[in-house]
DNA sequence: TTGTAAGCGTTATCAT
DNA sequence: ATGATAACGCTTACAA
């Protein structure tokens, strides 16, 4: 690979002057601008990133901190992340924790010594110590999908509690009054804030959801199969079900399928996230959808506004949840 | 962030000695070397991965180049060569082309100003240009799910030829006869190889697969229901179906389903690719399965060989796909 | 407008 | 066994 040097030589100039050209940062001689331009394109001369960011403090990188890679939600993440950082002339670094504090320590301490431009992570916990080796670096930082009580670090996330108002409100609207809810693990502040918001839509129409409607799962398929298990075996009597996510929701339709229960005949049955195969199942789900292209817009932008010293996100940026309505809900038949 | 000169400052010797007790590779007084350890704990001090870039000609990263984020084969890659490569002490920089050669070409440029140590392209097109960029790097390059004919670039193959071997003989031993296939792009090589042995399989034993039993799809889910409406309007009499890819599958089993025709049934549907929508699809789909974390394992060790100066692989290497079995095939009915 | 030279944080060569 | 020193390829005062 050539050098400055290289191409300094060429034109007969010293790599300043190259370096001028390139970053036109001072003005530079018309001609000898061009005669640098020209022996640049002979010899396809690119500049060295590595030596660039070594000098500049500045790596040129984002890297983007998920917990697990085959999930929809993060595949969501790494795929508008990537979108919005190549636009923007970054690469990325993708780092998978598997929930694992020391691969996460390593991960970011990596990144770190990669002099990277911005960290995004996806739903760290509250634990995680790599924030306190972060704080000295000043090293721009955002969470999304969770929002850090005790640290003051800028995070995206999705209003929840109106995640559950929008599942509830809809069911009710349908007049369904025996409803249940899978959630996800209740040590996630998320999952407790979507049960709050349906819960409390549910109430103040005079539904109650008793504890025994309520089953809690863990985000993955199986989930919604054993919610119906208990349920069936509990005996308990519904005719809707809200899940915190599609996944489940779809191990739920599959169970009640077979039991010959039928969606939406029997019992209506709402999802949450929007997975592409939420409508490719029968029926389609009716969904909650997650504005993931925003929130990762956001994440960059807040990013970027913290390198260029702009206005320093300190808190948190709310986006808003939507309902989309398919086949797998419908009115109450009487 | 510490350096070398702050550890060597504070053991009191110099950074030379400092670098030896890192990478310990030459022999440095028990004594000094202990000093020089206190003090990297003391400071915390982690070598800059830029700068030993930098001076190795080794940034210490592998490319990974896909056509697509949104799409489980891909996923799986990611997946599976994050996991590989952080074991072996490389980051990851992921790319996506969205099939925009242009796009692809910038990419490559910047991982070969990244010194990384080697790239993984995912079904890269013949007419790629890039190879002919990396030809003069001596990066070592390897190339997953796609065989490059004009190249001696190596690369990791399935044996799609097999595939369609297998979609065939399961649906011939339950007796199948009226056989259809809903293709991927055939102007891609593995989907003709995929249709070829299936053809094969099926002539041996007496099994013509008329043109019109063909549908060529694009591997999306619109594709399924497509190729359904077609058969449907067609009015071609069939009992059984192969879909090149899982996501076709389920848009049949979908289009199907409206057309109140039963799967299985009516008529028995085979898959491709094992995406986890596949088994929470009612019914589960009967798949064909390729060795996704195999492939990258070897990617991963192609590029690693080729880096220690070992055996450099030059040709490709196929791997067998395998069929699982689940409950949208059963034995024809007479 | 241009060149010289120092420095970013390493490793590697050559003395000592 | 250890220390200077050059070099990796770039940017940026400072000089000219």
């Amino acid at each position: 690979m050539p050098s400055m040097k290289d191409v300094a030589q060429i034109a007969g100039v010293s790599v300043s002057t190259v370096s001028r050209v390139i970053n036109n940062s001072i003005p530079v001689d018309k001609r000898t601008r061009l005669r640098v331009e020209k022996a640049i394109r002979k010899l396809h001369y690119k500049p060295n990133l590595l030596a660039k960011g070594l000098r500049m403090r500045s790596g040129g990188i984002i890297g983007l901190v998920v917990p697990e890679i085959i999930h929809q939600t993060f595949v969501n993440f790494i795929h508008y992340v990537e979108e919005q950082i190549v636009d923007h002339g970054f690469d990325l670094i993708l780092g998978n924790t598997n929930e694992d504090p020391e691969k996460e320590e390593r991960f970011i301490d990596s990144l770190i010594r990669r002099n990277v431009d911005g960290i995004i992570f996806s739903r760290v916990s509250d634990q995680s110590r790599v924030f306190k080796i972060l704080e000295k670096t000043n090293i721009p930082v955002v969470v999304v999908d969770r929002f850090l009580e005790k640290e003051h670090i800028p995070s995206i996330v999705l209003n929840n509690y109106k995640a559950g108002i929008l599942a509830g409100s809809h069911l009710m609207s349908l007049d369904h009054k025996n409803i249940a809810c899978i959630t996800g693990p209740l040590n996630i502040a998320l999952c407790r804030e979507r049960l709050k918001g349906f819960k409390t839509i549910l109430s103040e129409n005079g539904i109650l959801l008793p504890s025994g409607f309520i089953y809690e799962g863990d985000f993955k398929f199986e989930s919604g199969i054993y919610a119906i298990k208990k349920f069936l075996s509990d005996g308990i009597k519904i005719t809707s079900i809200w899940a915190q996510n599609d996944m489940m929701a779809i191990g739920a339709l599959k169970e009640l399928n077979k039991n010959h229960i039928r969606v939406p005949g029997d019992i209506s049955l709402i999802g949450m996230d929007n997975i592409s195969s939420s409508e490719m199942v029968t029926p389609s789900l009716t969904t909650i959808i997650q504005p993931f292209q925003e929130m990762c817009q956001k994440a960059v932008q807040v990013i970027l506004n913290h390198i260029h010293k702009k206005e320093i996100t300190l808190n948190r940026i709310v986006l808003e949840p939507s309902l989309i309505i398919r086949e797998s809900t419908r009115p109450l038949k009487r």
